[in-house]
DNA sequence: ACCTGAACACCGTTCAAGT
DNA sequence: ACCTGAACACCGTTCAAGT
């Protein structure tokens, strides 16, 4: 029926498939049956190269960061590497939102190791105390992966569309906005600030609020 | 067969058994056929309260953060409050690991905002300027929630057993100094760190980071 | 109004059989 | 060694029928 494939399955032919349909349709959409149908190919065929679909997800997200953290960020000093670094897993999050909820799902993986190594030795080249370098390392590396996975899980919602992003954060400051004042006195003011906020601006800021927390550390 | 049960059911009841099951074994566990057996109860007369596993699953959310959060912080001052405040968030979903994935997944819902409008009422009250507690908000709230999602996805791991937790740590510490000093110089050195941390104690010192860095923002 | 439970349209995963 | 695809043991959800 389907025509068989000529040449041989791999593990990163599978991978890049895999990763392609979340892309396209979000979680949900991977599934073993419409893997093979993109392979033409059979079940069999993918367990051969991968144990389950939790080492595939896993070994996509890997992919993802792995491209991310190879962008080398040379000659800037070690204050801008880091927002820069945060930057580029904020958009590569926001561009694969399944990343996000893949990357606290299973900490231990590569994909975390490469960013806490990056993150931990620019914060080490900033002269951080050797005793709390760790502890600012996981503060950082949780919040630029909260934040990412927060506004991901937005961005899947949304689907892309920025008519649909618009009505969306209209239709939720709207709500915050009718909350009684004396009960969420700031949700209420802050939901004149939800329509027009800066989903990137407001990251950075939070990143350099943390750096401005760091350096006083020294 | 299974004796009908003689009381209504009610949303209230569902929310709560479907918790039970949650705590017990986990989101996989989670099955609308094992609520209606622990129910004793038909999938009709579920979805006649629900409207389905997800609405499930967030009101499930909203009802265990609702509960931390009405744990009043009075008197104390409002840094000494935040810190209570998320430790409490902390402890919540290190208790009830579902409640960390579920709140990144459905961020307009009631329990978000119970939180925003606690750490943001207590930031207010630290003099933030009007222009940047908002900033301050979303990034502290995106810490908490971070660090406690990526604790619980661990804790969910190991199941409770301090023997299990111990073993896993040591097994990745091992895994950490046996990378080459070289190619991963930072996470090399935290390897000796990892074994004996605490985490909630980590956690505090990420808070104690950020409340310097707002405080440079006064 | 509230509940029952068979049935439907899906899943991930296995495995005997093929090349 | 690598692949095929029927089959198994599950899911969430629906809905005609009951009380």
């Amino acid at each position: 029926m389907a025509k068989r494939r000529t040449d041989g399955l791999s593990k990163e032919v599978i991978v890049q498939a895999a990763a392609a349909i979340l892309d396209d349709g979000g979680e949900a959409a991977l599934t073993f049956r419409a893997l093979t149908a993109r392979l033409s190919t059979g079940y069999g065929a993918i367990y051969h190269h991968v144990a389950n679909k939790s080492d595939l997800l896993a070994a996509a997200t890997d992919a993802v960061i792995a491209r991310v953290m190879g962008d080398a960020v040379v000659g800037a000093d070690p204050r801008e590497a880091l927002r820069t670094v945060s930057l580029g897993l904020f958009d590569a999050i926001d561009a694969h939102p399944w990343v996000g909820a893949q990357l606290s799902r299973e900490p231990w993986r590569p994909a975390l190791l490469e960013i806490y190594e990056r993150i931990g030795g620019l914060l080490a080249a900033l002269d951080v105390p050797e005793q709390t370098v760790f502890d600012a390392a996981g503060a950082l590396v949780n919040y630029v992966l909260g934040v990412a996975g927060q506004n991901a899980a937005n961005a899947r919602l949304l689907d892309g569309d920025p008519a649909d992003r618009s009505a969306f954060l209209g239709d939720i400051a709207a709500r915050w906005a009718s909350l009684d004042p004396e009960q969420y006195p700031f949700v209420h003011r802050a939901a004149t600030r939800l329509r027009d906020h800066d989903d990137r601006e407001q990251f950075l800021a939070g990143v350099d609020i943390f750096l401005a927390g760091i350096a006083t550390l020294r």
